[in-house]
RNA sequence: GGUCGAGUAGCUCAGUCGGCAGAGCACACGCCUGAAAAGCGUGGGGUCACCGGAUCGACGCCGGUCUCGACCA
């Protein structure tokens, strides 16, 4: 029989991996499964916070160090590896715990959907036409053709106008007619709990966290990966792009450092809110030990789905 | 003590000739199916340091007070 899977959420800086390391030590069938789009790649390991090598021996681990950071890594990719770290799970009679940060990758998990392809001439073209003509004209060319995807992106949204154009023209069939979209929350049979801090609280805590990576030795990390060609979809992790503009000589360290702790705090911010729109998910109040407060919880639910 | 400069949104600062108080960032809220740690939108915020004066009308002009900075002594 298969287990329904667990999941634990919240942003960055929230106390997941803690909290999922302290269920795995009650349990010995647990495997987490780790969503978040930056911990795949190799080589990206103070910065994006990645789980330490002893709780990764102590701890079977998924979805961690997928591609070298000179690749690029998408959606698509993510939801390959982890429905095979899924299966595998299965396979073996544990139970998966999904440690999830990145909303959108936990989708195409819980709610799996059947993304476009890709049409990359098509694309270029795209995009030659948005610095010549502006996104709003590739917006009105969108609502003539696909008037519901239209709808659910702003005129002035070019990267989204583009993918939408892309996939209508390049593969003929309406990018609205690729499933319900993400606003749709269909019941599932995975348990989701969310880790909720109250705000100041996790700023600190994201304060804190940014200026132990630089004790730990963030900036050399970020200096062996600027020696050679990186992603795009790598580059821009947090940490990263800001010590990379400082080891270029634009900025000073302690800028960099408070850029990344602003807009660290301001993705936590949006990482709230994309989950928040779910209600299947049950919210943990957190304001002091993430483990002493959750842990009875997702006991509770432990035991209820035994 | 003297001279000069500054004081306007949480922060950094614009504000022309006296005529409805502005920007960027921050913050709040929302959207987004192959970049998602990415991308896009919305808007709540003001004792214009303080007191007085002239004026139909002052952030602006006049007088005074306070605070900060630079220089002089």
């Amino acid at each position: 029989m298969i287990i329904d899977p667990l999941v634990i959420l919240g942003p960055t800086a929230s106390g997941k991996s803690d909290v999922a390391m302290a269920l795995a030590d009650v349990h010995d069938e647990v495997e987490l499964v780790v969503v978040d789009a930056m911990q795949v790649y190799r080589r990206m390991n103070i910065g994006t916070a990645k789980p330490s090598m002893a709780d990764r021996s102590a701890v079977p681990h998924h979805c961690l160090d997928l591609v070298d950071a000179t690749h690029d890594f998408t959606v698509t990719d993510f939801a390959a590896a982890a429905s095979q770290s899924l299966l595998g799970i299965a396979d073996r009679h544990g139970r998966a715990v999904l440690v999830a940060g990145t909303g959108l990758y936990l989708r195409s998990i819980t709610d799996p959907m059947e993304v476009p392809g890709r049409w990359p001439e098509v694309r270029a073209d795209l995009e030659a036409r948005i610095d010549s003509e502006g996104a709003a004209a590739l917006h009105r060319q969108l609502a003539s053709l696909d008037l519901a995807a239209a709808a659910k992106m702003e005129p002035s949204n070019a990267r989204r106008i583009v993918r939408a154009l892309e996939v209508t023209i390049g593969g003929g069939r309406l990018f609205s007619s690729f499933g319900p979209g993400v606003d749709t929350y269909p019941p599932i049979r995975f348990d989701q709990f969310g880790l909720r801090w109250p705000r100041p609280e996790l700023a600190r805590r994201i304060a804190d966290r940014v200026h132990r990576m630089i004790e730990t030795g963030l900036v050399a990390e970020v200096e062996a990966l600027a020696h050679g060609p990186i992603s795009r979809t790598a580059r821009q992790a947090l940490g990263y792009k800001e010590m990379f503009d400082h080891l270029d000589g634009r900025c000073s360290l302690d800028a960099a450092i408070e850029t990344t702790i602003t807009r660290t705090r301001q993705f936590a911010v949006r990482q709230e809110r994309w989950f928040r729109r779910d209600p299947r998910i049950r919210w943990i109040d957190i304001d002091n030990d993430p483990v002493a407060e959750a842990l009875p919880v997702l006991e509770r639910a432990w035991r209820n789905s035994n």
